[in-house]
DNA sequence: GTGCTAATCTGCACTTAGTCTACTTTTGCA
DNA sequence: TGCAAAAGTAGACTAAGTGCAGATTAGCAC
């Protein structure tokens, strides 16, 4: 990699941590943008230039995960289910206490998190992230499993979901003090009910003498 | 009700008419709020005591919807599960042409859809609202069905992106120009797919010899 | 090294969303 | 009619984000 690339990845790097730094100490309305550019000693227009807006200066940190899901499911041998290929790759990225999965120790990455739930502008951005990571769901299940765009569309919704309200419980339960090893038992836990319920559905949750309309 | 409340609510419904009119006509970032103000015949600060944000000036329209899964599992019989429940309401609103379907031929209802889909900053104001939907369904799940919380959660969450995945498919297809009686059919067919993937699960889709891990 | 080109960085002025404060108008009611 | 409270207004202010014109710097040819 040329210099120019490597000092630009570098500038984009020490701006980004500097603005966490600052948004993670005072908080994330409390911080101008002008004070990151001078944090991280660029000019406030070259602060521009590498990130679009104030919130990209936090959830960039997640794009790489935006396709993981799809990528799960166009990786996957071809007699396994999506649903078990993205079951599977869960339980083990927990297992190795991915950030991805919520379930972490890492005091950065803490911070960082507990910072997104404070700041619903941030939660807003992060929304969009899951809604893109579910339309490229969809189109992966829609073109390696041959299920139908609307079928594809809506499992694509119900696994995008459940994934993210995983991710929030786990990041909860580590946030409040749970050491990632002690909470990893309960987060495979979790996890398994949350698939055993996309898999078999809720009807058994509630089961009922009334059948549907 | 007294004159001021009626006034207010006057005042309230004529900004947000003069903005979804010039929003649409021109676009939402063409328009801005001083514009806006103009148009409806009030000062600026006038308009922020009504409104906190621009976006609000368009989505708060779908502010009563919010809370309508989890009054519909609150209000359902005794005997009947809320899966049953949620299903039923939203068949009905179908034939009824709801706009909270996506079902309509409203010119009106149609134009604000557009927008919503046209501008990424108002589809993430409805996301949130989405979010604020699933919480009180959640919240509804374990206080009337005795769901554990984070079964409740996870329940919340499948059935909350379903109904938002089959409100926008109907919007769509309304959208494209199919007038809304003719698109009953298909819509009641996705509706009664989407609750059945939720009520008996995803696995059916994908066959394979291979179990859960 | 010298000089050229193109990418990058910078300063500055500008637009617009949203807030704050102090002041005026209107409404409900005695 | 008069008064207290609610609602509206004017205008200055902060901060995000954009456009532009000029200064720097990397990459490369010689």
């Amino acid at each position: 990699m040329a210099l120019r690339e490597r000092k630009k990845l570098r500038t984009r790097e020490a701006i980004s941590t500097a603005a966490i730094e600052l948004f993670v100490e005072h908080g994330f309305d409390q911080v101008s943008i002008t004070q990151v550019a001078e944090a991280a000693d660029v000019s406030r227009r070259t602060l521009f230039a590498y990130f679009p807006t104030k919130e990209d200066l936090v959830v960039h940190r997640f794009a790489d995960h935006e396709d993981e899901p799809a990528r799960v499911v166009r990786a996957r041998p071809a007699d396994q289910s999506p649903l078990v290929a993205l079951h599977t790759h869960f339980i083990e990225r927990l297992r190795a206490h991915d950030p991805f999965t919520g379930l972490t120790d890492l005091p950065q990455v803490l911070d960082l998190y507990r910072l997104l739930r404070g700041t619903p502008a941030l939660m807003a951005r992060m929304l969009q992230f899951n809604e893109t990571s579910e339309r490229e769901l969809a189109s992966a299940l829609h073109e390696t499993a041959g299920t139908p765009e609307l079928t594809a569309r809506l499992a694509a919704a119900q696994i995008a979901s459940v994934h993210w309200t995983l991710a929030m419980s786990n990041f909860d339960r580590c946030a409040s003090g749970t050491s990632a090893p002690k909470a990893l038992p309960t987060a495979v836990k979790a996890a398994n009910q949350g698939f055993a319920l996309l898999s078999s559905g809720l009807a058994p949750l509630w089961p009922t003498t009334e059948g549907s309309p």
